[in-house]
RNA sequence: GGAUCGGUAGUUCAGUUGGUUAGAAUGCUGCCCUGUCACGGCAGAGGUCGCGAGUUCGAGUCUCGUCCGGUCCGCCA
């Protein structure tokens, strides 16, 4: 036994205890003859105190920073206390210790507000992982599963693991893929979710399946993105989507209130997608708060009378024009709108411009576009966008998409500057009735949106299989009766985050096939890629659908911050690499031998 | 594939119009200190200014290239 208590336990009430603890010195603070040590371990921080004996024997050893030591003495009242620590009452009177390890001096300081950068702290990650900020990210992470598997096991899902070691599939990301030695020249690919499998696991008959399970793709990263990543991945048999929505809203209430201690009474709001791209120009709208987008113009067809017959050339040319009020931002100053107009040119919104309406409190209208349009029509563009005093009004006009992203992103960026974007606050949502298929312009085909084993719309199915999917009008593909057709999928949002996905799935072969047909899949490729499946819903495949959760990023969102990163024990950088042990790395050329493997020039 | 910001002491950063010995804070080392908890005081060590080339009498500073890191777009559900 090295200890007989952890450093976060003792109280006032152990006064007069015998105790040996075991820890990492955090700081030692010495006065000439007596010295104070904070010893820290995962559960808190307790102060040793070292007598003149003692302390010589600190100094002889060289104790600094970081030493393990294991420390025997008595709890004692303090006479100066630490009201910020929960030990601050008390502290150990040492009778003995011992150096456990010593440690060299670390890159950064262990502390909340530590002097290290993030590569620097990525590359120690295991003393980054001493701090209490990411041991309690660690925590609240743990306490998220925990939280799914109570609620998963209560409702009669099964936990199983399925292979990591799959086939490689053309559609969606790209695969990670591991060389095969035993079959030279073929190759493994890591799974991109377990999606296949947990469908054939449906057709086993285990009707209620989740896994909490790791997933690889292998595209280009963000802050909110890494290569692998783990989903709360789920499937259910026998239902529909109502089912779907009403078992997993349940799980995440659940994981609430079990980890922020937040009971959501009411059902969560639903909204289609064709309403969410209408009113916040998103398929993932941030719904705590409004500023919802004005539709002035759509398709080149006009919804505000005040545009028609206008000499502005930028709005007559314009497809579509979007606008926002901001509320209270009328007496932004030409430098703050300046610097709006800046923001929506840079390269990554790319607008041309920025118009704008001030809707004085005292009524009177100020705006970029005077010249075109007089008092009495300003306030017909003020009315449509529900304005009230006081409001600034922004303005976009472009081609549709990219007007609706940046006003969407504009909407963004207004909620965070007006402190809207509270991230204690959790505003769930669920987005339904998503189109089926997407137009790849690549390619001129479909894809599918979600993937090829989503379900469409009942009503839909017959559109599907009476219309070619080919589209030999690029310029008109919404006109094509594809463009139309409705998924059986569902989104769960959370402040703006896709925190969960998924669909009801096909089951029918013919269905299943007449996708793949869509999908500009060759029966050939289908068969090769997925014929298990197809063979497998021969033999009485049940309805089923379920739904995938992004662990990482709930965790990220539940714990109030945007990067994933902070919430996985040991994750990549930028460029999918691993700083800490240095991955991804060259093998040895007797490895590439084994697997008849030859390296090529660098792309 | 593209855009953009950064790389100077162990660490976080400053460094003026190109100018002579590159600074601060923190950390580290030593000495002093019996009530600190961001302890305090004194002293000290610590630099290939990412790398390479160029312009110049002279480059941390300007130019080009390159490597590394951050953020974003494309990509990705």
């Amino acid at each position: 036994m090295y200890r007989t208590i952890t450093c976060g336990a003792l109280r006032i009430a152990d006064k007069g205890k015998t105790v040996t603890l075991a820890g990492w010195v955090q700081t030692i603070r010495k006065f000439g003859s007596i010295t104070f040590v904070d010893l820290r371990d995962r559960y808190g921080i307790t102060q040793l105190v070292f007598d003149e004996k003692e302390t010589q024997k600190l100094e002889s050893e060289n104790v600094g920073r970081e030493f393990v030591l294991q420390a025997t003495g008595s709890v004692r009242e303090r006479s100066n206390k630490n009201k910020n620590i929960p030990t601050g009452e008390i502290e150990i009177e040492i009778h003995s210790f011992k150096v456990l390890n010593p440690s060299v001096t670390p890159p950064f300081t262990i502390q909340d507000d530590t002097d290290g950068g993030e590569d620097l702290r990525m590359k120690y990650r295991y003393l980054d992982l001493r701090r209490n900020v990411l041991r309690k990210n660690l925590e609240l992470r743990y306490s998220v599963t925990r939280a799914t598997r109570n609620y998963l096991h209560s409702h009669n899902f099964i936990e199983i693991e399925t292979p990591y070691l799959i086939k490689s599939t053309p559609e969606g990301a790209r695969d990670f893929v591991v060389p095969s030695r035993m079959n030279a020249h073929e190759f493994y690919a890591l799974p991109q979710s377990p999606q296949t499998f947990k469908q054939l696991l449906m057709v086993s008959g285990f009707d209620r399946y989740y896994q909490i399970v790791k997933c690889f793709r292998d595209e280009d990263l963000r802050a909110d993105r890494q290569p692998e990543f783990t989903q709360i991945d789920c499937e259910m048999s026998f239902v529909e989507q109502e089912d779907i929505l009403q078992t997993f809203e349940g799980l995440i209430k659940s994981i609430l209130k079990d980890v922020k201690g937040i009971d959501l009474k009411e059902p969560l709001q639903r909204m289609s997608f064709a309403d969410a791209m209408w009113n916040y120009g998103n398929d993932k709208p941030d719904i705590r708060f409004e500023m919802l987008v004005k539709n002035l113009k759509t398709e080149s067809e006009i919804h505000l009378d005040a545009l028609k017959g206008s000499s502005f050339g930028v709005f007559e040319q314009a497809e579509t024009i979007l606008a926002i009020s901001v509320p209270g931002a009328a007496d932004y100053s030409r430098k703050q709108t300046d610097e709006l107009t800046d923001w929506v040119r840079r390269p990554q919104i790319g607008m041309a411009g920025l118009a704008y309406i001030k809707y004085h409190e005292d009524g009177s209208l100020k705006s970029s576009i005077d010249k075109f349009f007089s008092p009495d029509k300003l306030i017909q563009f003020a009315d449509f966008c529900g304005s009230k005093k006081g409001d600034l009004i922004l303005i976009l006009a472009g081609k549709e998409e990219k007007t609706r992203k940046a006003i969407s992103e504009l909407r963004l960026f207004m909620g965070d500057r007006l402190g809207l974007r509270d991230n204690s606050i959790f505003k769930l949502l669920w987005v339904t009735d998503f189109p089926l298929f997407e137009y790849e312009e690549e390619n001129n085909r479909w894809v599918a949106r979600h993937h090829p084993f989503t379900s469409p719309k009942p009503e839909d199915i017959d559109t599907m299989i009476h219309n070619s999917p080919v589209i030999t009008d690029k310029e008109h593909y919404l006109k094509h009766p594809f463009a139309a057709i409705k998924a059986n999928a569902y989104d769960m949002v959370m402040n703006g985050n896709e925190i969960g996905g998924g669909s009801i799935r096909i089951h029918q072969k013919d269905l299943q096939k007449k996708m793949f047909e869509a999908l500009a899949i060759s029966d050939e490729e289908a068969n090769e890629k997925f014929g298990f499946l197809m063979n497998a819903f021969q033999y009485g495949a049940p309805p089923h659908g379920g739904i995938a959760f992004g662990l990482d990023r709930v965790c990220a969102i539940l714990g109030g911050s945007e990067s994933i990163r902070d919430f996985i024990a040991f994750p990549k950088n930028n460029n999918g690499r691993d700083m800490m042990i240095d991955a991804p790395s060259p093998i040895e050329d007797k490895q590439l031998k084994e697997l008849s493997l030859a390296l090529g020039e660098i792309n």
